[in-house]
DNA sequence: TAGACTTACTTGTGCCCGCAATGATAGAGG
DNA sequence: CCTCTATCATTGCGGGCACAAGTAAGTCTA
């Protein structure tokens, strides 16, 4: 618990809040540049950020403001409504990215070794509801 | 950042919630009941909790209206208020205290070995800031 | 094909919490 | 004794997110 609130408070202040994104945010352009085509259903990422829908709604909200996703519906099943990164999306994922992930590998190379950041990774991943998906960080 | 939300999730909303109470409103009345007296100061309840000073005047709000802590003031330094736990703080402690650890500790033992436990515990603690002050859980 | 059930998503509401600004007290130094 | 700074705490404000309820669309069953 502790070490979730120092991280996610580092992270949050040094390289995300200066351009206004939090790290939910980052987390979704993250897993949408990667998938194909660039879109993801809203349930899509929900099970992926582990929010509710209301959340994702609200989030895509945001970015759809900022111009980084746009809503593509779909043709073959009315009820889902692609999220698409736009151009300025990719751009803006290029710029962060960078400077978030370096950020998030230094904190832990600065107090662990390769080996134990592997061994906790093995570690926290056999906690029940966390071993599927794989995650942007 | 899965495991935690995951461990999280379960915690609220299996033990706490029925009753009315959060997961740092629980651990602000673990911290109170091991503190001597029963007693801590705001800004200690910041650093066990990890929340800024506003987060804990608003927490002990709450747990003052429910009656489980209530407000002291000190003699030798004005600026400062004791919460102190209540009897009937106490004793709520104590039902929701034990199926909360409980619970928690399944969460781990069902997924991780006595070894794995003390492994996770180590790497953690070597996180910058995680180290200090004793965690609740 | 009608009705029941499931799935995908949105909206209203309210809580929790961080940030910034403020007040109040304590201690240090001239 | 009187500032000046550090510390403890609260308040106004806003954002993020969960919950509950609602809508729309797909699927299954008889």
């Amino acid at each position: 618990m502790r070490a979730h609130s120092v991280l996610r408070r580092e992270l949050d202040a040094e390289v995300l809040r200066p351009r206004g994104l939090t790290i939910n945010d980052f987390e979704a352009l993250m897993h949408l540049s990667r998938a194909h085509e660039q879109r993801l259903r809203r349930v899509d990422l929900v099970e992926r950020l582990m929010l509710t829908p209301s959340g994702i709604t609200r989030l895509l909200e945001g970015l759809e403001e900022a111009g980084l996703v746009e809503n593509v519906h779909c043709e073959s099943d009315a009820r889902v409504t692609w999220a698409r990164l736009t151009e300025n999306g990719v751009e803006t994922l290029e710029c962060v990215g960078a400077s978030h992930t370096a950020r998030l590998r230094g904190l832990f190379r600065d107090a662990l070794s390769e080996d134990e950041v592997e061994q906790l990774s093995e570690l926290l991943g056999k906690l029940p509801g966390v071993g599927q998906g794989s995650c942007a960080a």
